[in-house]
DNA sequence: CTCGTTCGGACAGTGCCGCTATCCAATCAC
DNA sequence: GTGATTGGATAGCGGCACTGTCCGAACGAG
């Protein structure tokens, strides 16, 4: 098919298919002569992934293409694969001067890591991610929710045990990835959905609050 | 203390505070002249909540504006300040037409709901969030994930129950508010950054990579 | 073969967002 | 008094994700 029908097919515009093959998103069609490309079911497939992880996934441009680059490279192991997507989705080290909160939350972190016997390296721009925000919570003197880390690692730990059994066996490896990739994106997003309807669920049972618009 | 200090102290530049005073964001301070004005500590906390809900929480600076208008209106129950919090994080619903997909992804929502006894309502904008996200993995033909839905279900149930009891009991309203807003916006986070680290560790543990920079 | 449509490709322009810079008269600190 | 700072208004900037326009080549119905 010609660029026409792929974005009658996908509901992206012509105008933004070609943005995503400038950018390196969606690769070139088959050409069919100099200034003529074909493109096929991978291609229509590829760009309903970029519109997800764009939309719903939330991820710029860029990140998406680093995403996908890591989708598309055979030589990257499937853990590597994995960690890409986590350094794009995660925010990118923002160069955070170290002061007492900072060290105080490396601290905790490391803590509760060694205590679950977590094998994770501090490469992992998640680690960078997660003590910035616990930092962020203790210079906010909210030592609280800070507190909820081991809740968070346990739960964490049991959802990623899933995740990562549901992935181990299926056949074809780019695939796989893909459903890595895909799992992790747009799952941060359905994981934060899920935890608001929690969250509403439990207030009321537990505050006993009622959902009326507005008291008085 | 004037806006000067207010900067010095908070790292933010007086331009900033200055466009956040206009959004509505940070309110004014009050006024000792005509035209000049004084803040205090309660600025100072605010300036840092807005800093921590922009950058780390990756909120817009209007969602930011509607989450603190919620925090401060007295009259809106806690369970209603939650549920602001959640709607002005998670996407506003983008009118998005039911297709087969879509109504696929709702029941499969509900039948979860039913099963777990949730109480919640369909107005809550986590709802059309989580159905958005499930709809997209159909459409994807990623249904391995979609079935992982229960099981983010169980567990974000578990950390709302944690979450929701660590507050009950806190004195002051505003205070409490305050905290459940950081905690459900910088919670999301943290739980995303926690995740990819138990993804990193279920891998090694699971498949057995080792996290070599690259075969070959 | 003709002729209107569509194509790939290049590049300029647009709208929004989150600031940032500049200017002003009034006020403050010394 | 005098130089810095303030509150307030308004204009401008840089980045991002497109979008519009133009071109000459190719396609495809008649």
């Amino acid at each position: 098919m010609r660029v026409g029908e792929l974005s009658r097919r996908s509901g992206v515009s012509v105008a933004s298919i070609k943005y995503y093959l400038r950018e390196g998103l969606l690769p070139a069609g088959e050409r069919t002569s100099p200034n003529q490309a074909s493109y096929d079911d991978a291609h229509l497939r590829r760009l309903r992934m970029i519109r997800a992880l764009i939309d719903v996934g939330g991820l710029s441009v860029v990140a998406t293409r680093d995403v996908l680059a890591a989708v598309d490279d055979p030589g990257l192991p499937l853990f590597q694969a994995l960690g890409r997507a986590s350094g794009t989705t995660t925010a990118p080290a923002p160069e955070e001067e170290p002061d007492e909160a900072w060290e105080q939350a490396e601290q905790m972190l490391a803590d509760h890591v060694a205590e679950r016997g977590w094998q994770v390296t501090a490469e992992n721009p998640a680690w960078h991610g997660a003590v910035g925000v616990l930092a962020t919570y203790l210079r906010l003197g909210d030592a609280d929710l800070a507190r909820q880390l081991g809740l968070y690692m346990r739960t964490m730990e049991e959802v990623a045990e899933h995740e990562v059994a549901a992935v181990v066996d299926r056949g074809d490896r780019a695939r796989t990835v893909e459903g890595v990739v895909v799992g992790t994106v747009l799952g941060d997003t359905l994981l934060a959905a899920v935890r608001r309807l929690a969250q509403q669920h439990c207030s009321l049972r537990l505050l006993g609050e009622t959902p009326t618009r507005r008291q008085g």
